[in-house]
DNA sequence: TGACCATAATAAGCATGGTTATTATCATCA
DNA sequence: TGATGATAATAACCATGCTTATTATGGTCA
């Protein structure tokens, strides 16, 4: 019951998460935020929009996520100088030293799930999963976002 | 960087959600809350602590869904005649009808996720699933459950 | 029996996610 | 120019999930 690919998927997704927030409380951020952390810190100047865009979640959630961690002093929220509409998003210096240890956990995350698997058996699990994404992205208009960042 | 076990996983888990919360709402419930129609109809008088745990959340989670679905007429909660502390949860007549609904759905997300596949690759990918399964539950004390079930 | 600990359920408070609606601003086109 | 529609952000409200704490009840053992 418990090993169809629902199950299955849901609950490698959840023990990576879980250890992904594990990781991020010790540095005082959740899981979602360093989600955000590591979308500034790629594309820095990013609007409100573009980041729910890449985060694949609303707005609403995006803009709130951003009340927090600008709260916590790790996110500026600048004015855009050509459309007063808009925000742009900057990590503070505040952020920079989390950032290595965060990414040093998630490389540490990374080597125990995929423990004792080959190279080969690894390759093949991202393929399988991969086009299993790909059924499920088709027929399925509201998550183009997902197929145009590949 | 968008292909590795972690994006994969939780790309994959989310897209089957997705569909099932869709047909679940069409029919009057959300996707948690169909889990926790499924796993009442499959053990009629759990307590609501063998629910959280076979649903893996939170006691209190759990009682909230209940206190919802008991409101909506879908769920009853009957004292436990032997220990005061107790609720045994059952599904009402109100809940039968959708059930078969919710059954189909699974059945038909099932079938799109794994359009294409061959039954030898679906049998590769659950397997690897499952390694990364056991070797994330490894080192993680606070998730026997899951491994119990097995 | 009575003290002590464990367990079932709930309460309070927060973060994350959604839908729907609103406001401010921008862009376009008659 | 001025109306219209699109877009960025926010507000309000709800469901789900967590942690921590509390209450009621059971069970155990001196």
């Amino acid at each position: 019951m418990q090993n169809n690919i629902a199950f299955l998927s849901a609950d490698v997704s959840r023990l990576i998460r879980k250890r992904f927030d594990l990781a991020a409380r010790a540095l005082g951020v959740t899981g979602p935020q360093w989600r955000v952390l590591a979308a500034l810190e790629r594309t820095p100047g990013m609007n409100q929009c573009a980041l729910a865009a890449w985060l694949e979640v609303e707005a609403i959630t995006a803009g709130r996520m951003i009340d927090r961690l600008e709260k916590a002093g790790f996110v500026e929220r600048r004015p855009d100088p050509a459309d007063r509409r808009v925000w742009r998003l900057y990590l503070t210096a505040a952020a920079d030293p989390q950032m290595a240890h965060l990414r040093a956990c998630a490389d540490d995350v990374f080597a125990e799930a995929l423990h004792g698997l080959g190279e080969d058996e690894h390759q093949m699990l991202l393929a399988l999963l991969g086009r299993v994404r790909t059924n499920l992205l088709e027929n399925s208009p509201g998550d183009a976002a997902v197929a145009a960042a590949e």
